[in-house]
DNA sequence: GCCGTTTTCGGCCCGACTGTTTTCAGTCG
């Protein structure tokens, strides 16, 4: 088994905790989380062929973590994680994750109670042995007790993007309708547009006289209100997804923007480019001593700390500060710069709507061209075509081209990869479609050798332009399968072949880091909508952000080729 | 534990709210 950036990642990260626990020093525990959180956003394998000499020039990795990785990559443990998992009880690093509870807090009770996981604090909180006991006063308990009471499968979920802003927008226009509110923008990973969403964060603009809080009381869909002070509200919807509020003044508005779209890694990068100059940077504004030297606008913020604007999809510190110091931040995609759709059912399969009316909504999107991509017959549920409705099919195709100026419809189809890495359909019928998709439906649990042996098996067939939603991930319902992509990026290059981000919400496959990958490796994507219905040519926006969230440019991406470029390299990949 | 346009040692981002304080530590984002 080979050791991948998030195993690394996942051992640091639970150094951390339990060096926090123990009461370490603040700031090595700290370099184990931006070590772990570096790792995760690096676009390569660190354990794949990267010398490990090459460790300590990582930002935030010195001779000790290095060494550390090296040893993880070798043996696949870690002595010092190994040693503090016996110093410290195996349930209380959960505790951590309890509401109120820190490492303080979890010291006391570990090293002074010999209350070591959630089992323990439940009893001892029933049999009131936590009163008196210093930091543990009468709301903790309460907090904790509820806390414990709810069912583990209730802890927190991050939702995808999409549902959550069924929640964020009705609350955002509630809390902009407040009289004296001038602003209501929602940020967080929100505005920087992440595939999924823990908590809601909105940001008001008010002067004095407004009160928002005490509007927020009247909110219907309010759950329960956690905090609550002048300027600064914390609390639950109905459904269980939390929420923070915060109001500033319009002279720190741009400054509050910035600080709440985070993340809170960019966030600090730049507090420190400000510190570095002698200078304070805040929600409140960047400040010399007293004086306020910019705030109102997000940009004058930027540009007073010697920084390109930073668009919020890049703004997870993977090296955009950093560009933005150079003004060498990429052109990202735009939405309008898409031409086409490369990935689209009908009816004919899973589809809800009918090809023409499919083409309608592809022309209405402000697409030039669209493939008809429906499923291959393998996939049982989904009522595939087998080769004789795909002939009529096509048919149909070249009648409706017909008829049509100004816009092409290409002929495709979503082929079946089999367990052993063969298609589902003969060969003598994809021969004859403009485009030929492949995926995985099925046999999700392979090893990571098998499974990446059956997909670069069937990218190797001469007639497979695109691999549709790479790494299989449903949010909050399948993990990814496993997969060696620095394999499959290297494969898709030379075979050349291409590599979708797809943008169901739930799918948004490629993810951002691996979309950078992808484009570093020179792998062109295809931005797909996989839309199954009319109205669902609006996933192409999901899948612009996720792009442009992996640093995609216009160039990057091959359905914002016009059609004859696109023919090209369509061509290109049989051949 | 990391790092260098003040530094190879001594720093390391910033502020609101809560609870339990008798002046502030802990948690959270």
């Amino acid at each position: 088994m080979s050791i991948h950036n998030a195993d690394i990642a996942a051992a640091f990260e639970e150094i951390a905790d339990l060096l926090s626990i123990q009461g370490a020093n603040a700031f090595r525990i700290r370099a184990y989380r931006r070590a772990a959180q570096m790792l995760r956003s690096l676009p390569h394998e660190i354990a794949a062929g990267t010398d490990p000499a090459v460790y300590a020039s990582l930002p935030g990795i010195g001779a000790d973590l290095a060494s550390k990785i090296a040893e993880l990559v070798r043996t696949g443990e870690l002595d010092s994680l190994n040693r503090l998992r016996r110093e410290v009880p195996a349930g209380a690093r959960d505790l951590l994750s309890l509401p109120g509870l820190g490492p303080v807090h979890v010291r006391t009770l570990v090293s002074g109670l010999r209350i070591g996981d959630r089992a323990a604090l439940r009893q001892a909180l029933a049999a009131g042995r936590l009163a008196g006991v210093r930091g543990f006063g009468p709301a903790l308990r309460g907090r904790l007790e509820a806390a414990l009471a709810r069912p583990a499968s209730e802890a927190a979920r991050r939702l995808p993007l999409s549902q959550a802003a069924q929640y964020a927008e009705p609350l955002r226009d509630f809390l902009a309708a407040v009289p004296g509110v001038e602003r209501a923008e929602i940020v967080g990973s929100y505005r920087r547009g992440r595939d999924t969403v823990g908590d809601l964060d909105v940001l008001l603009c008010a002067g004095d006289a407004a009160d928002p809080i005490a509007a927020l009381r009247g909110y219907a869909d309010l759950g329960a209100l956690n905090a609550s002070g002048r300027t600064k509200a914390a609390g639950v919807l109905r459904n269980g997804l939390a929420f923070d509020l915060r109001v500033v003044a319009a002279e720190s508005f741009g400054a509050a923007l910035q600080y709440f779209t985070g993340s809170k890694e960019h966030g600090i990068r730049l507090r420190q480019i400000a510190h570095a100059r002698g200078l304070k940077l805040s929600e409140y504004g960047l400040f010399r001593g007293k004086q306020r030297l910019a705030g109102r606008r997000e940009e004058d913020v930027y540009a007073a700390l010697g920084l390109a604007w930073v668009p919020p999809e890049l703004r997870e510190d993977r090296g955009e500060v950093a560009a933005a110091e150079r003004n060498a931040l990429p052109q990202l995609l735009l939405r309008s710069e898409l031409r086409g759709d490369l990935h689209v059912h009908t009816r004919a399969t899973d589809g809800n709507d009918s090809l023409a009316d499919m083409v309608s909504a592809a022309r209405a999107a402000g697409l030039s061209y669209v493939a008809i991509t429906d499923h291959s017959k393998h996939l049982g549920i989904v009522h595939g075509l087998d080769a004789g409705r795909l002939a009529r099919q096509c048919d149909a195709i070249d009648a409706l081209n017909a008829r049509m100026r100004g816009f092409t419809v290409l002929k495709g189809a979503e082929v079946d990869i089999l367990a052993d890495g063969s298609l589902a359909l003969p060969d003598s019928v994809l021969a004859q479609l403009d485009l030929v998709i492949v995926a995985v439906h099925s046999h999700f649990d392979l090893s990571e050798a098998k499974q990446t042996a059956r997909v670069l098996r069937a990218l190797e067939h001469p007639c497979v332009t695109i691999l549709a939603h790479p790494s299989g991930r449903l949010l909050g319902e399948r993990e990814p399968y496993t997969l060696d992509f620095e394999r499959l990026f290297a494969a898709a290059r030379s075979r050349p072949c291409y590599l979708e981000v797809n943008g169901q919400p739930q799918r948004l496959d490629l993810d951002d880091v691996r979309v950078k990958a992808a484009i570093e490796h020179g792998v062109l994507l295809s931005l797909a909508s996989d839309a199954h219905s009319v109205e669902q040519f609006a996933n192409l926006d999901g899948a612009v952000r996720q792009a442009r969230r992996g640093w995609a440019r216009r160039t990057d991406v091959l359905n914002a080729r016009p059609l004859a470029e696109l023919r090209r390299l369509l061509r290109a990949t049989r051949g």
